[in-house]
DNA sequence: ATTCAGATTGCAACCGGTTGCAAAAATTGT
DNA sequence: ACAATTTTTGCAACCGGTTGCAATCTGAAT
């Protein structure tokens, strides 16, 4: 089918070592020979079979990019700064949907039958559990946007989730809100459990506040609404810190359809702060991650993984801050 | 590093060919053989190494998938629809992600290095050249979402652009508008081309109809927003036809902070439907386009083109339908 | 017990590369 | 011009599998 080293060594009148010294980096190979390979490489349209040497050499610069995320708006953004960053980096990202069973074992032998140099797990709503078993079978992985943990079994790049609880809770302390909300995402999942850990903190310290508290059965639009709904059926808070930017908006549709508005009414603190969370006609008050950084610093603790297999598990964390829009009352 | 087929062969005390006959089907291995082999295998943890397999069997279960539009949110469900429907039948994205540049050239080098089976070109806004680049280079290739042609280059899986177009302008004549706009996407992109096209076409044959039209700088919110607040400056149409569904969000957004309302003061009809457009608080009229059958078809018919490298290039259309919500006025 | 077809098995060559090693060539110094 | 180095080169084995072929085994039929 495609051309091959033997034909261009033959066409080249060198040996095949020599073809191949020409395409590795840092072998020796003389001027001479190598404009002769690259002259009857070109003529014959010949390109190294990535697969075949990864044979030998061990390494196929294929990472596997594991999410479960394919609905929430963000991950478009995530995926788009994953896939640039590992191309820049001269890796190739062989991406896993993960579906409703999260299971990790049919994902570790698929990506162990195309020897994937490393993993990366893009989500925030899996188990620290699900990583692990990739690190148990020896391939290099990083959590991206996992829970944090001071001692963790794998490498986990993210944000502190107990940290940016108490950030919103703080923020909306200091609008003078006496009665909030916690609207959390998903209860299994971990990133909700932390948040409402840092904002039930800090609640919880202050004197004279009304806490209620709730779930979302998702991250989502839908699932954001109608909770949403359902806390303005009986008497509702003054403000909510909800569990995501996407759950945000589905609140504030919910708020308006109800003759209600933000930050009128009724103030709304999203989490993420993804593309749309600007739109002018939503303008939501959130908290930001850093999701570039996260991304950028995932790839390079992969690669890092990758020389040092041994590495000791590491978590990176990086701060959030609040971004200032229109769905909370002002200081 | 990975447990070999070697290991499996002497621990379960039979030839190599027996261990790699039980797990290709279709092969000529007995049950007593088999067992052993498959406990071998249990005991050691041994999984077949897919890359060196492809090297003999010239297949490696590998489909490039390339696209530009990481920034429509669209393409989260489209990537979640490819993502799945390919790993359903086995075969795995490597995911590319076209940046600016649209040159194939390098795109094609790398995927050729890891010598993927097929290509599918996810993009509606690229020209049908990139595609036939892979076409060229004899590999299989499907251009989802791109541009119909009754006599294509290469397999094309879509919607008719240009009858999107007279749908719209259909749409928005029987709602009894007179003065109509056509707020294409970027000037550039084949699709915009195509709609302008059908647009035109039924506005020009019907009478008493005043057109005006515009483009947006991208398909994407603030290209939207930006392109309808111009038109609000001058006499705008009462109606609009936007290049797309995200576009079409940045255009309410324009009109309502102008002071305006759809579908009251302005109508506006997108197109894509993506899950947003539902939003209670978006509530869009659009057209939709079936994703689900597109990419269903572009994974069969890319599977197809595996088989028959020299299958005939074929244009797949499917139909659009107009979906009804708050942004036009009613019938 | 013998024959024979069909199923199973192992050998060895091959897929497209890489790499250690020793021989050959080029360079350097005198 | 010659020896000592250094660089370049090809050979051959190997990476982890697959597969055509001939040899062996099996069980049924005679």
């Amino acid at each position: 089918m495609a051309v091959t080293l033997k034909e261009v060594a033959e066409r080249a009148g060198v040996s095949r070592s020599a073809v191949s010294r020409t395409y590795t980096d840092g072998a020796s190979v003389s001027p001479k020979t190598r404009k002769k390979v690259e002259k009857a490489a070109k003529e014959l349209g010949y390109s190294p079979n990535a697969l075949a040497s990864s044979l030998t050499t061990g390494r196929t610069k294929l990472i596997g990019l594991i999410s479960n995320n394919f609905h929430n708006p963000l991950f478009l953004e995530v995926f788009d700064l994953f896939t640039r960053r590992l191309q820049e980096k001269g890796l190739r990202p062989l991406l896993v949907n993960l579906t409703d069973e999260t299971d990790p074992e049919s994902s570790l032998r698929m990506l162990k039958q195309y020897s994937v140099d490393g993993v990366i797990v893009a989500s925030s709503t899996l188990s620290p559990e699900f990583a692990k078993a990739f690190h148990d079978a020896k391939i290099p992985v990083v959590h991206s946007f996992g829970r944090f943990a001071s001692a963790p079994d794998v490498h986990v790049v993210g944000v502190d989730n107990v940290e940016c609880g108490r950030m919103a809770a703080r923020t909306l302390l200091a609008r003078g809100y006496k009665h909030i909300g916690f609207l959390g995402g998903p209860k299994g999942a971990t990133s909700t459990v932390d948040r409402r850990a840092g904002f039930m903190e800090v609640t919880g310290q202050a004197k004279g506040i009304k806490v209620k508290e709730s779930n979302a059965a998702a991250y989502s639009f839908e699932a954001g609404r109608t909770a949403m709904l359902k806390e303005l059926k009986g008497t509702h808070a003054e403000a909510y810190f909800c569990g995501d930017d996407v759950m945000s908006i589905g609140a504030l549709s919910a708020i308006n359809s109800s003759g209600l508005s933000a930050p009128t009414d009724i103030g709304i603190i999203g989490l993420n702060d993804m593309e749309m969370a600007k739109w002018e006609n939503i303008d939501l008050t959130t908290i930001r991650q850093p999701i570039k950084q996260i991304v950028d610093s995932s790839v390079e603790l992969v690669m890092a993984a990758l020389e040092d297999s041994n590495r000791h598990p590491e978590a990176r964390l990086f701060s959030c801050q609040v971004i200032e829009r229109g769905t909370l009352r002002p200081l």
